[in-house]
DNA sequence: AAAGGAACCTGTTGGC
DNA sequence: TGCCAACAGGTTCCTT
């Protein structure tokens, strides 16, 4: 599921509910995803009060006020579902009685929930069949020493992501755009389809190399990142094969794909004569990119 | 040092 | 209909 635009629309859903909450009970239903959670996690969690959030690339940092933040990676197939415990709850997330309400409280317990989250009147399920994700807690005061924040990029919505910037990490690479933008090293948070969307938006070949991107081309990228992404979180994000939203809801900039996932079909923006020859879909170091030739060079 | 591929998992889809 | 291979929004680790 998650690149950046949905890792910030489900932060946005659970800061919604938990935020300025107690954590009542708060249990695991295994010791591990990606790697072992750390020890004691879930006493940790129980009786913490939940400051706030805060979004780090695809990160999420649950700051709680014993000085600990949960870090939650949703990895590939994660998924954060958010339930009224009872129907007197406030549901900021679904005001007209949406998914949430509609599962109710004794809907059967979801397959694959690793992590269950209590307050008084919310329950949050992580939900994550592939179990490519990640939990741990780091202190708050270091957040960003933390060993999967420390390597990390810049924040591309952020006013110091310039093409400046982009420039200078990509002189000199031998690499193709494609694989530099999705090395989190470089800009934090782009995943598979936004770094295919980006560069249909900026005209660029996803095979150019990426050592000929400063200048000009970074010029045209770095507004086509950042308009790509506003647009996605303006959305809701993407939803492909799974929900994106905590409360149930489908995020639908999949409505608006340039050219992820449609290799074949016409370029629309491509001018009308001689046609557009079509979508084009190759593979980049193991991974699907899609591309316009015509357009994009 | 940098670049490419394998590995980690389960579920879905498309071709035969 | 059934089976099996290919593929999926990510990241780290291990070779070259």
């Amino acid at each position: 599921m998650p690149e950046l635009p949905e890792v910030e629309t489900v932060m946005r859903g659970l800061a919604a509910v938990l935020t300025g909450s107690v954590i009542e009970r708060a249990e695991l239903r295994r010791a591990d995803l990606r790697w072992p959670f750390p020890a004691g996690l879930a006493t940790r969690l129980t009786g913490a009060r939940v400051l706030g959030f805060r979004r780090r690339a695809k990160y999420m940092l649950m700051r709680l006020d014993g000085g600990d933040s949960l870090l939650i990676h949703l990895g590939m197939s994660g998924r954060m579902v958010a339930r009224a415990r009872n129907s007197d709850a406030p549901s900021r997330l679904a005001p007209q009685g949406g998914a949430s309400d509609a599962r109710g409280h004794n809907a059967p317990p979801e397959l694959h929930e690793h992590m269950v989250l209590e307050t008084a009147d919310w329950r949050v399920g992580f939900v994550d069949p592939r179990r490519f994700g990640a939990l741990d807690l780091v202190p708050t005061a270091a957040e960003d020493a933390h060993r999967f924040l420390a390597g990390l990029g810049p924040e591309p919505l952020e006013d110091s992501f310039t093409p400046a910037v982009l420039s200078a990490a990509l002189a000199g690479k031998r690499t193709p755009i494609k694989a530099a933008l999705l090395d989190q090293r470089i800009v934090a948070g782009l995943g598979n389809i936004y770094v295919s969307e980006a560069l249909f938006r900026a005209g660029i070949s996803p095979r150019r190399l990426a050592g000929t991107i400063p200048g000009a081309r970074a010029t045209r990228l770095v507004p086509a990142i950042k308009a790509v992404l506003e647009d996605s979180i303006a959305a809701g994000g993407s939803s492909l094969r799974d929900y994106v939203r905590s409360d149930g809801e489908l995020g639908f900039f999949q409505d608006h794909f340039d050219v992820y996932d449609r290799q074949d079909k016409p370029c629309a923006t491509c001018p009308g004569v001689p046609p557009c020859q079509g979508i084009l879909r190759v593979v980049q170091s193991g991974r699907a990119s899609f591309y316009c030739p015509r357009r994009q060079k």
